[in-house]
DNA sequence: GGCAGCGATACCGCAGGGGTATCGATCCCG
DNA sequence: CGGGATCGATACCCCTGCGGTATCGCTGCC
């Protein structure tokens, strides 16, 4: 399955071989013999191209999600013999700049129970709590709605809040108290910079490519970009940059999630913390 | 992992690896490597018993769901090529007996959808339902909370509805209008019958023991026993039983659940006619 | 203390997965 | 329109690793 999903990936049976380590003849009879298995035809392969059948499609997403769990179990067997052997701990994923003040409230307010454990955060970048928590690297995450999705997790809503516009803090737009989306490209005279996606590419726009929050924020400071983010990170804002309220973004739900079968006491007290801590 | 997990449900090597069809010593050897490979002692083992330690108890959970994936990606592959070249269709678990009216509406509504395809329906004993749809025998359910655990899918609540106890027609509990889950036993003068667990024990308590609803409703037609349904399952009673509302019983929630990450149509079709049947 | 039950170890045989060399088809370019 | 380049499939070989049989060693129990 892994070669599977590296094949489906480059759709390329060479660099799919090179990825996995291996030459690409076993690699080919590797997947003829998963079709075989499977009774399925899952590529569609002239010569020239590779290309995803309806069943491969199936296969790819499915497989991935096997592939994660079988990591999960392995991770989180790791860590439960440490667990027992070592100190306990649990892994709180958390994107990193985000949710600061509830993060240390949290934090603060779960260190008070009675059997709290160590907590190791696992500070990630944008839309990588997810794929930690899929695959076995954190027991709990922070994750933001409607950017990251909750699919198969079991959640709690925190806290909801509204977003602001970043621009450089001498700029014209920080004489308003509000805009409105619509309004931020044409006001700002800024594009909207655009987040790198999971697999490497990045959405259409004007905007500049960023990978992480030190480009993003150079990036504004030097004018040649704005962003929209969530209101708590105006505390964490560097002096040279300013937040303008934005009356019509899509507000932004932070909520807790965890494997919809955990049964850890320390990831049970995470969440009882969060709760009392942001009663829904 | 396959070999694990028969092993911690077994505690007992040899009929482990009969089970998986194999001889004891690879079987031991199996499950060294895999201590070894995930560096956690997975299993006490003395001469004369096995147990699962902290990390055992971790992966068998771990495993389970892993193996589910597995077997969910095999079926639903092998499924979606079958649909793309014969006929297509969608496979709906559903409790044999249960909610008979909702789901005869609810394939009406959807073969009424412009491209709805073959509903295909499988008939699940008790709370086999919720395995269908992990391993991928299902492609979508009617769960009955709080029975039915729906951790890990996504979901839409259905109806609700409350529950009635079943007796013997003749019996003189039917002169009542209605009871309390507290008088059931005594007024009855009945035990309530017990339904096998899914890993094959039973709960405690005085009732006779009961494998499907044949066996049940015969006991309770004998006046051996007595059980409390769903309301809906009225409409569908042997004549020789009665049903007696009751007023304490928790509520019972139909919902139809999908896997999280489920791209396809036909089940988005089926639980738009759903909801649409059903208004929240 | 002898025996029965059970997991671990020792040793053997083979199937299956991976490697190299090469083929065959398709597209591109002059 | 033909030759080279690219890419997946096939042929053949080797070796690792998994499973089988035989046996050991420990532990309770009668």
């Amino acid at each position: 399955m892994r070669y599977f999903v590296a094949v489906a990936e480059e759709l390329h049976f060479g660099r799919a071989a090179q990825r996995l380590g291996m030459a690409q003849p076993p690699l080919s009879r590797a997947i003829s013999r998963l079709e075989r298995r499977l009774g399925a035809k899952l590529l569609d392969r002239t010569s020239r191209a590779v290309a995803l059948t309806e069943a491969g499609s199936v296969l790819l997403r499915e497989a991935r999600a096997a592939l994660d769990a079988v990591e999960a179990a392995e991770q989180r067997t790791r860590r439960a013999a440490l667990a027992a052997t070592g100190r306990p701990g649990v892994v709180l994923a958390t994107k990193a700049g985000s949710s600061g003040e509830l993060l240390a409230k949290l934090l603060d307010t779960y260190a008070a129970e009675p059997d709290a454990v160590a907590v190791d955060l696992l500070l990630c970048g944008v839309g990588e709590q997810e794929r930690m928590l899929r695959d076995g690297r954190a027991d709990v995450a922070l994750l933001h709605l409607p950017f990251d999705s909750t699919a198969g997790f079991d959640t709690e809503e925190l806290q909801t809040e509204s977003q602001v516009v970043v621009v450089p803090s001498g700029h014209g737009l920080t004489a308003r108290d509000q805009v409105r989306m619509a309004d931020i490209s044409e006001l700002a005279g800024l594009p909207v910079a655009r987040w790198r996606h999971r697999d490497g590419t990045y959405p259409d726009g004007p905007g500049p490519e960023v990978r992480d929050q030190a480009q993003l924020y150079q990036l504004v400071a030097l004018g040649r970009a704005c962003c929209v983010v969530p209101e708590s990170v105006r505390t964490q804002l560097r002096e040279d940059l300013t937040a303008v309220p934005v009356l019509d973004a899509p507000p932004v739900t932070t909520v807790i999630a965890w494997p919809p079968h955990s049964r850890s006491g320390a990831v049970a007290g995470l969440v009882r913390a969060a709760t009392r801590l942001c009663p829904s």
